[in-house]
DNA sequence: CGATAGAGTTCTGTTTTAGAACTGTCAATC
DNA sequence: GATTGACAGTTCTAAAACAGAACTCTATCG
């Protein structure tokens, strides 16, 4: 399976998934939310290759992720900052931090700590159901076709050909 | 860099994306999350190669994101079931597969709706501070370095060489 | 006996990625 | 006024990952 053929899935999670989910794309959104902008930068702290730098930051403009302007006329310069459509990855990338930090640290402890201004606290976040106001488990939830569904090949059985999410 | 030594780095996302962070990774996990546990049902609905297949399963299993457990003796079978620490992956599926469903939807809308039983009702995933209940938002998040960090060069000025969240 | 199912492994050829060097423009420095 | 350095890339080659198809092995089914 190609790239191009996850964005055309009937799956929210596939069509996502064909935006951020390379190990790069995450590790340069990382990056953007601590208010790194510019090429070098981004090249400085992550070791990726110029190459796919350059390549990854195309991607993710072209999917409206980040947008690139010119802060400096001759030479041109240019600066990738977060769309409102990447700031809404953030929590994405904030249960990805969290699951690392459950999952992942050594002894040491986290590397970092996360300070919720707004209550002056440090936080862990929390997924929560926008209906009830209460955490959501995975055996608490039941999925159903959508509108957006493929149509179901309904073969004999209870083989029904593709899963989206 | 090699994947093996963003396992290393001190930065939880760079760690957690050391696991999932591609593209089949990810679709696997979405199928176990539907309740799909063997071989041949992750290939016939992801359309990956066995070969990838095969391999993405060991590397799940050694991070210890799933199990592999015997379900028939004589030919050895064998199916691949969440552990908690896969179950925990929840939250970064849910807010993968919602990000979708608002960016990525075309005009038939979302291919799936997820019915919370605990309430009954459609929702949509949530972040809130596990301090305060607040959704939190990027602008209102200041890191800061934890244990775990890794020891900042101090050069002069503000150029901290590493950035790990 | 031959066919089918399940869970992989092996093979070959194509894509992607890594790593390093190169390009081009401007500003500041020797 | 030649040289160095910052910045934002592009180009090159070799190494690694991936796609697609065929093959293996055990066991049951008709």
């Amino acid at each position: 399976m190609k790239w191009d053929a996850l964005e055309e899935e009937p799956c929210s999670l596939a069509r996502t998934v064909a935006v951020i989910g390379d190990r790069w794309s995450l590790m340069i959104l990382r990056e953007c939310f601590l208010r790194k902008r510019r090429f070098d930068a981004f090249q400085a702290s992550l070791g990726i290759t110029r190459h796919l730098l350059a390549d990854r930051l195309k991607k993710l403009v072209r999917f409206g992720v980040l947008r690139r302007i010119p802060y400096m006329e001759a030479p041109k310069r240019y600066e990738y900052i977060l769309t409102q459509k990447g700031l809404d990855l953030y929590p994405i990338i904030m249960s990805i931090v969290h699951w690392g930090n459950i999952h992942m640290v050594d002894s040491r402890g986290r590397p970092m700590l996360h300070e919720h201004k707004t209550c002056g606290k440090h936080f862990d976040p929390l997924m929560i159901c926008s209906e009830c106001g209460e955490p959501v488990l995975a055996k608490e939830v039941q999925v159903h076709p959508g509108p957006g569904a493929r149509e179901a090949v309904a073969s004999k059985g209870r083989k029904t050909k593709a899963s989206p999410a």
